[in-house]
DNA sequence: TAGCCATATAACGTATTAGCTATATAGCTA
DNA sequence: TAGCTATATAGCTAATACGTTATATGGCTA
């Protein structure tokens, strides 16, 4: 594998999953954690991101609605989800996100 | 009005429209209409794009789905459409393409 | 003007998405 | 192990998206 390599990545799938105001909401907040949300007993802010919970009560919907939003990130490898302790955190996948602006940039 | 204005779009409606393989390939196909589609009789290729027949044949769907996926494309403002002769010829909006482009990169 | 051809719209069925409430699961903690 | 808390899933409703066929519109052309 060279530096060149770039991941694969299913581009309407991406772009399905970031095609979604909330979504583009939880990204930018997913930036910086620590400024974006509030103190965390457990979980580095900026090494495994912010809780579920956090992330739902900010969204202002229901839990298993903001969960099921994550969920799609997730499932786009848009984002990362870490569990520990009995909170999941949510990070962003940059290397992914980096993929996705670079095929964009090809459209 | 500066070189550096940058035209407003509306991110997400623009990756509704684009999350789409079909749409994609329409725009990929408009890069070069010359290359991709017949011979057209009116309607310079580089110019004003490919025809919305030739779009229809070559996605391979009934004239209306072609049809409303180009009208998709057109009210996302990622497409602009040109009626001459009869028939109405459809290319890339490069700038707002562009502008979708630059906001996607700071996602 | 009359007819014709390209394109758009209407109407309909099906699939997907997004919200909700209720419930199940997972896994700490005591 | 038992209970508690966080998260995920199930089941429902409403809205949106995409495909079809049928029909309407728009505007050349003769």
């Amino acid at each position: 594998m060279s530096s060149t390599d770039e991941l694969t990545i299913d581009l309407e799938a991406a772009l399905k999953a970031l095609a979604s105001d909330r979504r583009l909401q939880i990204l930018d907040w997913l930036k910086d954690p620590a400024a974006n949300f509030p103190p965390q007993e457990h979980g580095d802010p900026v090494e495994h991101g912010a809780c579920n919970q956090y992330i739902v009560e900010k969204l202002g919907v229901s839990q298993p609605a903001g969960s099921r939003h994550l969920k799609v990130l997730v499932d786009a490898d848009l984002a990362i989800a870490t569990r520990r302790k009995g909170w999941v955190y949510y990070r962003r996948n940059e290397p992914a996100i980096d993929a996705v602006v670079r095929a964009m940039s090809q459209i």
